[in-house]
DNA sequence: ACTGAAAGAACTACATC
DNA sequence: GATGTAGTTCTTTCAGT
């Protein structure tokens, strides 16, 4: 488990970033190897946790999920059950697809994803207000998206 | 190009954004389908954009990058230009996973993952703090991670 | 739109170096 | 660690309903 990871495991893990349907032979020919010993090693990186999974990114915009709303939120109680109970409750909200607790003048940061701003409105009273020792939100609306991606810098290894 | 996604469509998208590694054969038995109807809806999904790519995600913490800040920003100047350059900047930052126009008390707010604190000081001062216009910044750095997934929420369509 | 069949390609294991 | 081979399984196309 304490394996480092050589220069081909990282131009492995730079590819799949990029796409990880790209077959093993033709992954093989980028790094002039036959496909044998890469494949061992993408087995090897799945199975000691270096890749999470393999997932579609689907388009927001194409399926009708067109509002992209970050939200920072403080709680009134700071003990220890209260923030994890609110992580507990966010972690079934469909919406959220990000929260962390942070530092900062907020608690939690959240990234909603949702049809539009009608459906936030939803979401807010109907989910998110109901949770006790809520204290101030505040919401950032995205009006651009630039960057977004899954892809993690692997330069600096 | 206008076509609407129907039940096994969605079923498809929804278990791709599982696991997109999962091979036709096996998506058409859950859809209780052969494969062929599911491979060419596949392809379909794909050519009109609903699904944008299939990439592996990596554990951060495993592969070094243990460190995450989302960073608030007001930029001094708030022209089409600026505002357009400062996105153009932060795309080039490989560290910034993501970055969105807010409105709200920030213009922008960038999610960055790297290896710890002590490369967030370098990144600010190399590079974030070099930008032009550069007004407020405010960062938020992750203490715990909550929910953080790719998955968007296709119930409601 | 789906089924079923069939050719080609890829996966994966294994023997070998 | 890597290569090459070979059996097995999957992909992808196409004829038919």
């Amino acid at each position: 488990m304490k394996t480092r990871l050589d220069k081909i495991d990282l131009k492995i893990l730079e590819i799949l970033q990029n796409d990880c349907r790209i077959t093993t032979k033709k992954l093989a020919e980028r790094l002039n190897l036959s496909p044998t010993p890469v494949f061992e090693r993408i087995k090897k990186l799945e199975k000691e946790g270096y890749i999470d999974k393999y997932v579609a990114l689907l388009n927001e915009r194409k399926i009708g999920l067109k509002q992209t709303i970050f939200i920072g939120v403080k709680l009134k109680g700071h003990t220890r059950s209260y923030l994890q109970k609110f992580l507990n409750q966010v972690n079934d909200f469909k919406e959220v697809t990000e929260c962390y607790q942070v530092s900062g003048n907020f608690d939690f940061l959240l990234k909603i994803v949702l049809a539009d701003i009608d459906a936030y409105e939803i979401f807010v009273q109907t989910k998110l207000s109901l949770i006790s020792e809520l204290g101030n939100v505040h919401s950032y609306i995205a009006i651009k998206k630039g960057k977004c991606t899954t892809k993690l810098d692997l330069s600096s290894l």
